[in-house]
DNA sequence: GGACTTTGTGTACGATGTCCACATTTGCAG
DNA sequence: CTGCAAATGTGGACATCGTACACAAAGTCC
């Protein structure tokens, strides 16, 4: 009943790229739900394979889970990267600073709700070290902290933020952005109607920037 | 293995309590972990009772989950009562406000890394509808939120807070500190030192109040 | 062209959630 | 009281899951 079928029945013996079909899977699995989703032995079923070669590759599920969880994190840096390159060119340094924060936390907020799938699998794993890992960063190579952390030297840089409130800044605004996210799509914020939901994200804005 | 007959052997064909002892049971398997050490199997036989039993109190697992998802936000709510009664008197009754959602705040954040698996299981249950249902309130007949909110109303009335900036100021505040706890336990704060961590509060409550 | 390594297969086991039929007890109507 | 329905617990069964172990096929390298 899951799966019907709907696999194109390899010839050669060897897959050719197995580790990353299951990565794929993994990420259709947990996108419209969870990474509770990810069932290693459907991901296998999707890729064609027996359950037991995704041991190959990963140690267990939980590995499994690692890679798909990168992966996902490795979409919302993108998703950050674009909201960052709508930005309309401005004048002013200081404001254009600004902006790029409020874009960064819009482009986080907006996959959070688009993709809460993803997003939940992207923060599921507990023993994720690598949230800074390569396979964490978005097609511009850098990751979402990454991306929050040069935004905020600019920040730094134009005046706006001064130095001595640059340390830890990081750890404020992300929590912020965070905590709504999480609250949006699992927590109480949860059916929030989108009009809602924009006013809350508009909200959260001025609050960090005026608490930043 | 995981149970070694460390159940009383009730006489009564009737246990009793069952479906307090479900939730009891539930509560134990999250503390060390999540939500996801919540086995269905594992909670009656602690409970000493053939796994169907649960079935007469819960529709299904998710059911009991979410029961025991509310009393630990039951148990949050009381961690942050606590933390509020330990507040000395303080003349000044603006400062007294402030000091009372710094108070809801740490209460919270000690509450999340002192029993992470509790904090998890509060809020793991994607289709919890009533966070604000009296059986998530703590002892002092409050939830987290109501907590809040009426810490919010006298920062108003003593002053501190503009009436107009009222409006979504909860969104803002427990999104920073739900986004903080979050990222200290799960995410990629986790493995933060004790010290760093408190320092990241500290920097986050300041920036609350300055946000706000 | 053979030996070694990598990758996929087959079979099997224990554990889990849940279903269905049955047993025991409680509580209430008469 | 008595008897009968509702509530609660038991027993057995099934599909599914993660994973272990032994085996098979296909690359790789001398």
């Amino acid at each position: 009943m899951a799966s019907s079928a709907g696999v194109p029945k390899r010839n050669t013996y060897r897959h050719g790229d197995l580790r990353n079909a299951l990565i794929q899977a993994g990420l259709e699995l947990t996108r419209d739900s969870g990474p509770d989703a990810v069932i290693l032995r459907e991901a296998t079923r999707r890729a064609g394979v027996v359950p037991n070669a995704a041991y190959r590759h990963f140690a267990d599920r939980r590995a499994l889970l690692r890679a798909v969880s990168q992966a996902a994190l490795a979409q919302l840096a993108s998703a950050m990267e674009t909201e960052l390159a709508t930005l309309p060119a401005v004048d002013d340094p200081a404001e254009y600073a600004r902006a790029r924060i409020r874009a960064l936390a819009t482009g986080y907020l907006r996959f959070a709700q688009t993709e809460p799938g993803l997003f939940r699998a992207a923060f599921s794993t507990t023993d994720m070290v690598d949230t800074g890992g390569e396979s964490a960063a978005g097609a511009g190579g850098l990751t979402a902290f990454q991306l929050l952390g040069t935004a905020l030297e600019d920040l730094v840089e134009t005046g706006v933020l001064p130095p001595d409130r640059r340390p830890g800044a990081e750890y404020f605004v992300w929590s912020a952005v965070h905590g709504l996210a999480v609250l949006l799509i699992d927590g109480p914020l949860r059916g929030l109607l989108p009009t809602q939901a924009r006013e809350a994200e508009q909200r959260l804005m001025e609050s960090i920037e005026r608490g930043i």
